[in-house]
DNA sequence: CGGAAATTTGTTATCGCTATCATATTCCAA
DNA sequence: TTGGAATATGATAGCGATAACAAATTTCCG
C-alpha cells in the first residue's frame, strides 16, 4: 500500500480510502490511485485491515455436515446473500453429534468473525459462555426456542410432530410407527408425534432408532425391524426423506402396498422426494429461506439495525403418494 | 496476550510460544500460562498472528455451487482432512458458469489463504495471473490437464466419454443419444463419447443440451426432446445422475422399457442412483478422495514437502439396471 | 568443578493496515 | 476581499501478534 501511495503521489491512508470509502476521496485522486493499483496488481491485505478496523468481513458457519443436502442448501443461500454485501463464509463442520463444536468454536472465534451462523440451539455450556463473551452477532437456525443466544431463524420441530400425526390420522391410519435417527431435533419431532397421538387415545406404537446420519440402507433395515414388532396396516413417520426412501424400497421388495397397507412420511422434501414411486409425502422446510434470513439477520445486526430476534419460518406437510 | 503474560509472570512471546510451539517452553512455565489462559478466557487473535507470521491456517475453496452433492462431498472431506491439521476452510461459490470467480478470487486473495482449492481447470486469464502472482499452493480438481497452475487432483472426462461409449457398445446398443448440461466438463465427456462412437462407424446420434445446473425436470424434458429426433431402441448418456433420473421417470411414464428399449447412463453415482427402479447405471467418481487428496496435496506443499503435482483418481463405470 | 552446549526466556522491530485527529484546500455568501 | 463551513488529504499511533536475534539459565561431561 505504501508503494502504491508513493507511485500515486498520495499518502497510504488515501489509498486505503479509495479502497474502502471512495466517496470521500476526490474523483481525480481516486482515479489516479486506482490506475496504480491496476498497474501494479496490488492486492490489499484484509488481515491487516481487519486487525486495524476490527471488521473482518466474514461470517463463520457451523453445520453438522455439509454433505447433507439440508444444510448445504442453507449454506448456499447464506453464502450468496452475504456475498452481495461483501462478506464471505468460513465453513466449519461439527459432526454428528456435534463432537467438534467446542474446538471448532474456539478456532473460529480466534479469527474474529463479524457474525456466526450456528446450526441448532443446544450447545455446550462452555460454548455458550464463549459465544456470549465474544459479543458478536449470532444466529442459530433449524430450531425454535424462546431463549436464543442472540438471534434465531427456525421452525418448531414439535409442531412438525403434531402436524404429521394429524395428517396421518386424517388419512385414516390407526397404527403408527417411527423410524428416527438418533438426533436431538428428530427426537423432538418423534416425541411430539407420539404425544399428539396419545392425546387421541393411541398409545400403541413402535419406535426404531437408527444412528445418525441416516441413510437409505438404514431406512430399509429400519422397516424390517419395525415390522418385527408392529403389524400392517401401519403409518411410519421417518426422521428424514433418506430413511423414508429406504423404507419405501423395502416395502416394495416385501410387496407391501403403499400407501394402502403402509403409509410413509419423510422429512425434508429433498430433491428426490417428489420423484420416488409413489412420490413421497414429507415435510418441507424452506432451506433457502433459512440461509437468506439468517444472512439478513446477521447483516442487520452488524450494521447496528434493530432486527427481530426470532423468526419462525414454519414448514409444510406435503401430501404426495405415500400417505 | 500482554495481560496473560503479566498475570503469568512471563513475557508475551512466551505466551505465544505456549500456544504455538509448546515443546520449546519449560513444562512448568507452560502450565502456569495455560492456567491463566483458562482462567481469563483469553482468545488469541489469529488475524494478528497471521499478519505477523504470514500463516493464516486456512484454505480457500471455490466450487460452482455447494448445494450440488458432487461438490459438497468433496468439500466435506477437504474440510475434515484439513481440520486434522489445524486448518479451516473459507468457502466461495462461483456459480454456473463461474461468473463470480474473478471477484471471488480477488476477495479471497486479500485474506492471504495458505492454500487454494479450485474446481475446474479453466479460469480467466486475469484469474490465472493473480493466482500465479499470489505464490500460494493451489490445487485444481475435477479435471485433468498436463499443465495445472500448481497441483491437480482429478480424472479424465475424455476417458469417461470413451468408457461409457465402450460400455454401451458392449451392451449391444446401436443408436445413441446424449442429454448434457451446458457445462465445460460435460461437454468434454460428450465430445469424447461421440468421437469414440464415430471411430466405430456410428455417426448417427442426437444431442440435447440443457442449461446448467441440471435437474430432474430437465431430464424428463430432455428425453422428450431427444425422442423427437431419435427413435428407439436407443442408449442415452446423461451428463449427470440427476438428468438420468428424470430420463428414467419420463421413460416410465411413456412406458418405454428400460433397459430393453432405452439404455440410460448417468454420471456421478449420487446417493439415489443405486435406488432408482431399475437402479441407474452410472459413472462413479470418488468425491471423498478428491477432497482428501487435495487437502493432502495442499498440506504437503505448505509444509514444503515434495508432492506429486498431478493425481489421476480415475473413475468407474457402474453397470446397474438401466443398461 | 569449569566451561561449552543445550535449553529457556526476553527484547526489539516489524507485519500492513485504519482510527483519530490535524491540517490544507476549496467554496461561497456577505 | 474575507472568514467560516465543507471538502480533501496527511501525520501519528496503534491493532495483537510473531520473527529474529540476544541473553540468561540449566545441563552435562571430562
Amino acid at each position: 500500500m505504501k508503494d502504491v501511495a508513493k507511485l500515486a503521489g498520495v499518502s497510504p491512508i488515501t489509498v486505503s480510502r479509495v479502497l474502502n470509502r471512495p466517496e470521500i476521496v476526490a474523483t481525480g485522486t481516486a482515479e489516479r490511485v486506482r490506475e496504480v493499483i491496476e498497474r501494479t496488481g496490488y492486492v490489499p491485505n484484509l488481515l491487516a485491515g481487519g486487525l486495524a478496523s476490527r471488521k473482518t468481513k466474514f461470517v463463520a458457519a457451523i453445520v453438522p455436515a455439509i454433505s447433507n443436502q439440508v444444510f448445504s442448501e442453507a449454506i448456499q443461500s447464506l453464502t450468496d446473500r452475504l456475498w452481495e454485501s461483501g462478506y464471505q463464509v468460513l465453513l466449519g463442520t461439527s459432526g454428528y453429534p456435534a463432537s467438534r463444536e467446542e474446538d471448532l468454536l474456539a478456532a473460529i472465534l480466534s479469527r474474529r468473525p463479524d457474525g456466526i451462523f450456528l446450526t441448532g440451539i443446544s450447545h455446550s455450556a462452555e460454548s455458550c459462555r464463549r459465544l456470549v463473551t465474544a459479543n458478536v452477532p449470532i444466529v442459530e437456525v433449524w430450531d425454535l426456542t424462546p431463549t436464543p443466544i442472540d438471534m434465531l431463524v427456525g421452525f418448531s420441530h414439535e409442531n412438525v410432530g403434531h402436524a404429521v400425526a394429524e395428517h396421518l390420522l386424517g388419512r385414516g391410519y390407526v397404527r403408527f410407527g417411527v423410524i428416527s435417527a438418533d438426533d436431538a431435533r428428530a427426537e423432538v419431532r418423534r416425541k411430539a408425534f407420539l404425544s399428539h397421538l396419545s392425546t387421541r387415545g393411541i398409545a400403541d406404537l413402535s419406535t426404531v432408532l437408527v444412528p445418525a446420519p441416516s441413510s437409505f440402507r438404514l431406512g430399509r433395515e429400519g422397516l424390517g425391524r419395525l415390522l418385527e414388532e408392529a403389524h400392517l396396516p401401519l403409518a411410519v413417520f421417518c426422521s428424514s426423506d433418506t430413511l423414508a426412501h429406504g423404507v419405501l424400497a423395502e416395502a416394495r421388495s416385501r410387496r407391501i402396498s403403499v400407501p394402502g397397507n403402509l403409509g410413509i412420511v419423510g422429512f425434508g422434501d429433498l430433491d428426490f422426494a417428489a420423484h420416488t414411486f409413489p412420490p413421497l409425502s414429507t415435510v418441507r422446510i424452506d432451506r433457502t429461506a433459512i440461509g437468506r434470513r439468517a444472512a439478513d439477520a446477521l447483516l442487520g445486526r452488524i450494521e447496528g439495525k434493530d432486527v427481530e430476534r426470532i423468526a419462525d419460518i414454519g414448514f409444510q406437510v406435503i401430501e404426495r403418494g405415500t400417505t
